[in-house]
DNA sequence: AACGGAACCTGAAAGC
DNA sequence: TGCTTTCAGGTTCCGT
């Protein structure tokens, strides 16, 4: 379940899994996570490719591939190849070795030399997109600028904001706008800038932007550093601490001043808020 | 055109 | 204990 500083924590995994490693062998399952292609189409684009390096923009991975001739066919001209792949609700790349059995729900495997790469996704929410003319899927051209490669330009925000219609929650989950926010990290991002959810995007001011920013940018710096160790552990899996703040805190205390969280449904999804830290009126 | 709601899936947790 | 319901961090499609 994966929002920007998970997928950042993929990325920098994937590539030091498999940057400067051949892989001898893919395999893909002929599942729905494939679209607009073949399962047998993405193991041709990998199998015998060297990886180049792995990069994220928002919640989307690049996983890039050397171009050139690979074995003895003449190579392409175009862009170097790449898959993109997106983790959906429940996917997970994980490091394990060609002897290991399919895990669960394994979708995908990756093996190079004795380290075998499995994609695991319970509810096949995540995709996987081939480019083998480097041709980056609409997918990934239409995301807007990523918070933490890109940062955010506070006038360009503040000018894109005025221009939603809509609550600047649901504002914060338009991957257009910014790239790589989930509803774990818009609930965080609000309630650290003191703004309520339902607040019109196009009603805030300068100073609330500013603050909107400094509490994007430092919830995702403080879920980001609690991502360590050898395998992606998603913050708030099954038996572990909740660590955020109000996220899914509905009813507790608020950390700041005591009163009790409430919770409320915004394009379908639950948000949680203190109606005295985040006041419906500025 | 915009917007809410359902759909796509499975599993964990809460409710009874 | 065990069955049922609810909910989940993502996106996409469909109907109004």
């Amino acid at each position: 379940m994966p929002e920007l500083p998970e997928v950042e924590f993929a990325a920098r995994q994937l590539g030091a899994w498999l940057s400067g490693k051949r892989i001898d062998r893919a395999a893909i399952a002929p599942t729905r996570i494939v679209r607009g292609s073949s399962a047998a189409a993405v193991e041709a684009l990998l199998t015998g490719r060297v990886v180049a390096g792995v990069e994220r923009r928002g919640k989307w991975l690049r996983i890039d591939l050397e171009g050139g001739p690979k074995g003895p066919r003449r190579g392409s001209t175009g862009a170097a190849p790449a898959l993109y792949a997106h983790l959906g609700m429940t996917g997970k790349w994980l490091r394990r070795s060609t002897k290991d059995v399919a895990l669960q729900h394994e979708r995908a495997r990756l093996d190079a030399g004795a380290l075998s790469v499995r994609y695991v996704d319970p509810r096949l929410f995540g995709r996987l997109v081939p480019a083998p003319a480097g041709v980056p899927p609409e997918e990934w051209t239409a995301l807007g600028p990523d918070p933490l490669g890109d940062g955010i330009d506070p006038a360009r925000f503040e000018a894109e904001l005025g221009r939603r219609k809509g609550p600047v929650k649901v504002a914060l989950l338009d991957q257009t706008l910014l790239a790589g926010l989930g509803n774990i990290q818009a609930t965080e991002a609000l309630w650290r800038a003191g703004l309520h959810p339902a607040r019109p995007a196009a009603s805030l001011g300068g100073d609330e932007v500013a603050r909107l920013v400094a509490g994007i940018t430092g919830t995702l710096a403080d879920t980001l550093a609690r991502e360590a160790g050898p395998e992606i552990t998603y913050v708030e899996e099954a038996g572990a601490a909740n660590p955020f703040s109000v996220y899914g805190r509905g009813g507790q205390p608020c950390p700041r001043c005591g009163a009790p969280l409430l919770r409320m449904v915004l394009a379908g999804r639950g948000t949680v808020y203190c109606a005295r830290c985040q006041p419906k009126k500025a």
